[in-house]
DNA sequence: GGATTTAAGTTAACACCGTTAACAAACATA
DNA sequence: TATGTTTGTTAACGGTGTTAACTTAAATCC
């Protein structure tokens, strides 16, 4: 009786074809061209078979917002597992989002882009609390290690945070699409500064 | 003869109108659902003659993105008039900032918001070289006060923004509309790191 | 195997949107 | 008063998200 399964699958690859044929759309046209029509023409089918697999628009964007969180969580991990000390990790995990920003532009907008809805869910995201608990746990560590045990990391996360989407921000709207040259160098210098504040 | 006058009186009263109605409209519902018929419905004309006085509704949106950095220079200069020092004036113009993009939140978004049009254009706006002038003029005053007349007072504009726009961003889409009270400390106090680390 | 129920997919429409060409009416000028 | 210009309107084009009603295909039951 694998009449289920092949159906269930059909239904998955049905699914995925949708989140595929809307990124490459996103990637080629951006976000303000996207549409449940031309996903629908892309992937041969007609309209509202979308509708069986996504509620609705907004809910293909947050499907990619998630997906950009995880990356992003995945990312910052990664750096992390680089260097030995909560220091040092800070440093590189803040080089991994500034890195991430520019490689992934259409996460980045959609995930952090003011007025688009993804965000106004965003804490509702298991997909973001997982990122951030990243970030804290690093300053929990360095804060331990250093000698401010009693400190609130979680203020000092938050201006961590801010530094670093502030700096990556500024940088798209004031440079547009390129990073510049000197950006990466602001951002390193910040983070030394963010750092020496922290012991 | 003040039939010319009158004319042109009148054409100036219906772009202020279009104006009017078009904010009255982003304030009660957002900017999503911004339309130029919906204008056209308030201001109880037909739709293309919104199109006499605006090419598209993209400047509608660019037109407020002005008034936007507009305000801010001037919520920026009043506060740097209030105290005498760079160093205090950095700090007052960082908190006038911080209220200006919870009091207009609107204008905010629309000028600082990843994906909205307004955004890409935003090197040629006079307004927003208004803008940064004050910050930028302000640091420079600062390191020239300092030890450090020959550092790079750009570099360090840069930052200074970074910082402001990431603390606000971060806590417009972490706590929603409202700021955390707890907020404006965090900023005062990267603030006052990031005036230590000019000197 | 044939009838019946269920799922999958399509057509066609609704209510919007930005934008513009073609036209009518009001008006200032000659 | 006739002419030309400005001002505003109607109506349409092509696009959007969304959904109700229908058809067709598939799986289940007797």
């Amino acid at each position: 009786m694998g009449i289920a399964e092949r159906k269930t699958r059909h239904k998955e690859e049905l699914r995925s074809s949708i989140l595929t044929a809307a990124w490459d759309m996103v990637l080629s046209e951006g976000w303000q061209s996207l549409s449940i029509r031309k996903i629908a023409d892309a992937i041969e089918y007609s309209i509202p078979v979308i509708y069986n697999h996504f509620e609705n628009k907004e809910a293909i964007l947050l499907e990619f917002s998630k997906e950009g969180y995880q990356l992003l969580a995945c990312k910052l991990e990664q750096a992390r597992a680089t260097v030995p000390t909560p220091e040092e990790q800070l440093k590189v995990m803040a080089d991994a989002y500034w890195d991430f920003s520019f490689e992934h532009k259409e996460y980045y907008q959609l995930m952090f882009g003011l007025g688009i809805p993804a965000c106004e869910m965003v804490n509702q995201h298991e997909e973001i609390k997982k990122m951030t608990h990243i970030m804290i746990s690093t300053i929990q560590q360095a804060l331990e290690v250093s000698a401010n045990p009693g400190a609130d990391f979680f203020l000092k996360f938050h201006t961590y945070w801010s530094i670093l989407h502030g700096l990556v921000s500024i940088q798209m709207i004031d440079k547009g699409r390129q990073p510049d040259h000197k950006g990466k160098l602001v951002l390193q210098d910040a983070m030394a500064g963010f750092c020496k504040s922290l012991v």
